[in-house]
DNA sequence: GTTAACTTGCTGGCTGACAAGCAAGTTTCT
DNA sequence: AGAAACTTGCTTGTCAGCCAGCAAGTTAAC
């Protein structure tokens, strides 16, 4: 099993894990660019170098395979959140300087991923319920959560803050990869552009540095 | 067959602009509920209390019908954008005011009307191109931005800001109708309770005012 | 160290389900 | 009677899942 025993032959060898993960890949393209029914397996096992039926064969169904690539998904999240929670509380910083880092870095995270977010919103406007059965989604949200709290040092008397803040963090970076190419273009903005991430990042820095400071009768004074 | 021969004829009468209504509000709930692909004009016959062909009788194709479904909801959204810079404009006050106003204006059109933001949302992730073809559309959001300027007194020189605000608004206001049941769900938030929306909205508000203060030496203060 | 038995990776053909669109009805209205 | 408003039947195409098979490797027997 233990792969690789590649003395010479550098031919195409046979590698399931190789080939699962193609095919993974294809999948996660495919699945987002286009959405799961539009996709069929047969259009998977072409982008991934294999036969029609090889996609079947390791992943036992279509469903199947959708999961997989949804796990493989959200494990990648939780990677980002907990590289962000322990880059912030190394930093040490204030509150307000910890959050302006945390929408640079989500910003960053989802421009270098947009599949996921399309993968993601696509799954939450589908009446599927796969999401329903993956515990590691609900972790991830709940780790982020937990996260953003103790970064911005809020307490829990005020349960739903937090949540509101970081609902809108997601809210308003996600919403440029999903709409780039339609509403953003009909108000004049050019997602493309080479300042256009720059600006809208500053731009959402302002709206939650605002509601930071309004929460409380926060002393940090920033500006 | 079915049709239970009438004597009276209390039955069903022949009724095309009738059947076209029917087969428009079923197809809109069917495309935004399910999607278009998920969605057999067998269906939307069905749910329309028509025969399976009918849909194709009115619309001639599954597309042409879809497109049509669009275009009514465009013209919904250009109405309510309409009504709203009416309000706006003619209750002559601050543009803080006004800009709460508004934020609870579209709060509320969006939550009246879940399914144009389905529609919307799966139109701009799909790969189809039907959105290009629409004048409407772009209309619609053009007017909304020029609106939302003229409301808030932005002048032309920043000309992104208002698009930025504008799109923010949009943003926060989508989010929770499209994950209330996933992210929402997985912060703890319950889109469902009797306080959310106003809670929401509170939240959106309070995010759109300290920018709009932020951007200029604003004089009006409020808090 | 050759070969035979067996496993794993992968493929193409087949089938049953379903959907879109058309054509040829049938019913109703005027 | 004739057109408009529908409906039923049919054709064609697509796709998921199953199956039988083959080829590349692996293990074991000699």
């Amino acid at each position: 099993m233990a792969r690789a025993t590649k003395p010479e032959s550098r031919e195409r060898v046979r590698d399931a894990e190789r080939s699962r993960e193609l095919i993974l890949d294809a999948a996660e393209h495919l699945f987002a660019e286009h959405g799961y029914e539009e996709t069929s397996l047969s259009d998977v096992g072409k982008r991934a170098g294999v036969s029609r039926a090889t996609p079947g064969y390791f992943f036992g169904s279509k469903a199947e395979l959708h999961r997989a690539v949804l796990e493989r998904c959200f494990a990648d999240v939780r990677r980002a959140v907990r590289e962000g929670k322990a880059r912030a509380l190394a930093s040490g910083q204030t509150p307000d300087v910890i959050l302006a880092g945390a929408v640079a870095d989500y910003s960053d995270f989802v421009a270098a991923r947009p599949n996921f977010v399309r993968l993601i919103e696509r799954e939450a406007l589908s009446d599927r319920t796969v999401l329903e059965g993956m515990p590691l989604r609900l972790a991830v949200w709940q780790e982020a959560l937990a996260a953003f709290r103790q970064e911005l040092g809020l307490d829990i008397s005020d349960t739903s803050e937090a949540a509101h803040l970081l609902l809108s963090l997601v809210a308003l970076t996600w919403f440029p990869i999903v709409h780039g190419g339609t509403f953003l273009k009909a108000v004049g903005l050019d997602p493309q552009a080479p300042d256009f991430a720059e600006q809208r990042r500053r731009h959402i820095t302002t709206l939650l540095l605002g509601a930071l400071r309004e929460r409380a009768g926060n002393t940090s004074t920033w500006s």
